[in-house]
DNA sequence: TCCGTTTTTCAAAAAAAATTGAACATAGAG
DNA sequence: CTCTATGTTCAATTTTTTTTGAAAAACGGA
């Protein structure tokens, strides 16, 4: 087995041209980290990037010298915000995963997920607090300080809440890819970006 | 002194309010846990955000029941992505902070930081790599099959090269506030905004 | 269905990050 | 300038996250 995985490692790679790799490989793992991605599911993901062609667990496990059950977390985590697929075939009876190698798709889908993910928990705590806050404001028996003080914190709640239903706005022009972003002038290689999955 | 923080603490927050502003304050340290801040530092940031006045290292180190060293590297992270500011005048001889709490300029400020950071890191290491690539692409000596594959790694640099440059552009209106991210309808206090510090 | 293999889950171990107290540095009042 | 209190840094401790190996679950070929 030691041998398969070498034989498939896919082409080999040069000492000077790992090298190399290793540069940019770490560079995208601390800038994942930068956003709280595990520092290895980064590299991982950075090594998907530059092998560009599906990988089993196995192969992760060989590349990382990890464990295959913590690929197994890393995948999922990977999968989650779609830097990288699943393909619906398997190979061998081994599931098979391949990098998104659009940048800005996994921008879009990255953000995407996390701010989607803020929108919902800002706006859901938001709307929770609000009712309590205006009956403190409303009811006759609140002391005139805290009646300002409870209106103050309601007026704050108010415009948070303006901020995330444009949050939720922006997330959703990001993810349809809306020209807005001026996504165009940065995609040459538009065309092939769906294909290869 | 217990009792110098007693006094300062400002207007006194009801347990109801104070119940409901913890709510709140739980899904900020949340979301921004998120972003890969740590939790406490979040937590101050949702203190202050409520609290809204200058606040000194002693006051948050009371209210997050920590220790001033701890609240010293909090204000610094939280100062550097601008989401809270330093005032330039002490009071008695202590450094006061206060929040920033527009969640729009947080937003900008905050991602313009990490964005900004990222197109570096990855700028410098991706111009750093492609010379040696590009020579070993030209080489004589050079297998056409390493060729071939170094001048895949080569064009996946420049097309990446060519987002982070886009990257670049979107961060830099992004700072500016440009009327491009539809800002202008979230923000109804716009005015003002970077009068108190 | 059964069997061999891959994947996921779980609890424990290892590693990393957060927090602290003490030592040091800085600042400003007198 | 000196003295005292605040702010920062450092090394050690605590807490949390990451990683692992083993066990359970899921999968697919025969």
């Amino acid at each position: 087995m030691e041998n398969e995985s070498a034989r498939e490692t896919g082409s080999s790679v040069s000492p000077k041209r790992r090298e190399l790799r290793e540069k940019v490989i770490e560079s995208i793992a601390t800038t994942m980290d930068l956003y709280g991605v595990n520092h290895s599911f980064g590299q991982l993901y950075g090594i998907m990037y530059f092998e560009d062609r599906p990988m089993t667990l196995e192969e992760m496990k060989d590349y990382m010298n990890m464990s295959k059950s913590n690929m197994s977390y890393a995948v999922r985590a990977l999968t989650e915000s779609q830097m990288i697929y699943k393909l619906d075939e398997k190979k061998d009876r081994k599931d098979q995963y391949i990098a998104e190698t659009d940048f800005f798709h996994t921008f879009r889908s990255f953000f995407g997920a996390k701010l989607q993910r803020e929108v919902d928990v800002m706006l859901s705590s938001i709307r929770e607090v609000t009712p309590d806050l205006s009956e403190i404001v409303l009811a006759q028996q609140t002391t005139p300080e805290e009646r300002e003080q409870a209106l103050r914190d309601l007026h704050k709640l108010q415009h948070a809440e303006q901020y995330y239903m444009w949050l939720q706005g922006f997330v959703d022009r990001l993810r349809d890819g809306d020209p807005f972003f001026g996504t165009e002038a940065s995609q040459s290689g538009e065309k092939e970006k769906e294909a290869g999955r």
